[in-house]
DNA sequence: CGGCATCCTCTTTGATACTG
DNA sequence: CAGTATCAAAGAGGATGCCG
């Protein structure tokens, strides 16, 4: 990106990172560590590919990306975001947080990824009680199952995957789970809207807003 | 901006302030709200004149903009930021704080204006002690002068402008002050730097990193 | 002067095709 | 699978013109 030329850490901040894309790379490398480009490719619908190389490329550069051989068992290397890279997990979490009233309107006219979801989610879900034991959700937002866990540090760890035993299982669409994992739909509210919750509900008290 | 057409927060918002030009134009109006054109354009340095009148046109159509009739006095119309807008105020933060470490590597090339130190002042300097009675520094950063006043709720207010009597007087430059008033810096090693101060160092006690 | 609109050139993007 | 190459269209940047 052409630089703006300004003093100001705003405006290098958007020299660094304001281009194009970039950030919504970061998001995918933010959501799963460790991407080939193909991952990549997929979760991000609409990059054009000689794009998604270019930025690749200025990202490793300026620091944020790491591309690295990936061990043996695998034919190809991964990419990888450096700890300066994690670092903008505050301006995703923002930028997130902004642009979410922005999601109402949506006909369902975008493209949507399943795993998405686990980006809100583990930024914006915390565990209100870290000492007691620890929880499993499994939920269905889409054609993949993503567990929650509470973490004892009141965060939560977010993956897909499977488990044998989830202490409960919801099944509904990505906004009625994490507003109902951040408290601000009420469980019975989520069921009349289609929501389907199985286990204990008062599991669903450890959960709320961070 | 063409959408990314992605059924996620994050690409929303970029939808609405990822276009090139349009955070440093939030920026500026969070600086001085109610400006006229030609002060966006002096605070812009580098921005095209269409340019500017575009992004002004659509961000009043996204409702981050309202465009004023001045009060009388005045013969032309302001720009201000709707509520909307000015909860951008979060991404700003979070991306000024993620680029700050990237002003270091400047050898004076770009371009500086004075009142953007108040930007930074406001969102990362606090008042350690909201019940004392209330203090005003006169900074000096460049050629005009900024005056810093503690506010009852623990945050400070910023403004250019003259005072009569400042509690104390700073005359240095901009990372500097800054860097002085979140406590990074000490009185003594931002002296041997060149940084000049008239008045009661305990004053600095006041002032913290938000 | 303040507030744009126009015109032109150059760069970036997006879509698709192709290659090791 | 992991990119490069190609090319048309959109956007950015710069200069200048216009109008109250």
């Amino acid at each position: 990106m052409r630089s703006y030329g300004q003093e100001c850490a705003l405006a290098k901040a958007l020299d660094s990172v304001g281009e194009r894309w970039t950030l919504l790379i970061v998001r995918e490398l933010m959501i799963r560590d460790g991407c080939r480009y193909t991952d990549l490719r997929q979760g991000l619908p609409g990059i054009p590919t000689n794009l998604l190389a270019d930025r690749l490329e200025a990202m490793e550069e300026a620091g944020l990306v790491l591309k690295e051989a990936a061990p043996p068992p695998v034919a190809t290397h991964l990419f990888r975001l450096t700890p300066r890279g994690r670092e903008l997990e505050p301006v995703i979490a923002a930028l997130g947080r902004w642009g979410a009233p922005l999601l109402q309107a949506n006909p369902g006219k975008d493209t949507f990824c399943d795993h998405w979801v686990a980006l809100p989610l583990r930024l914006y879900v915390h565990d209100r009680a870290p000492q007691e034991p620890a929880v499993t959700l499994a939920l269905h937002a889409g054609q993949e199952q993503i567990l929650l866990g509470t973490v004892g540090d009141g965060s939560v760890r977010v993956q897909s995957g499977r488990t044998a035993q989830p202490d409960a299982r919801i099944v509904g669409n990505p906004y009625q789970i994490l507003r109902l994992l951040t408290g601000k739909l009420k469980l019975q509210d989520a069921r009349t809207q289609g929501l389907r919750y199985e286990g204990d509900a008062k599991l669903l008290r450890r959960f709320g807003a961070a």
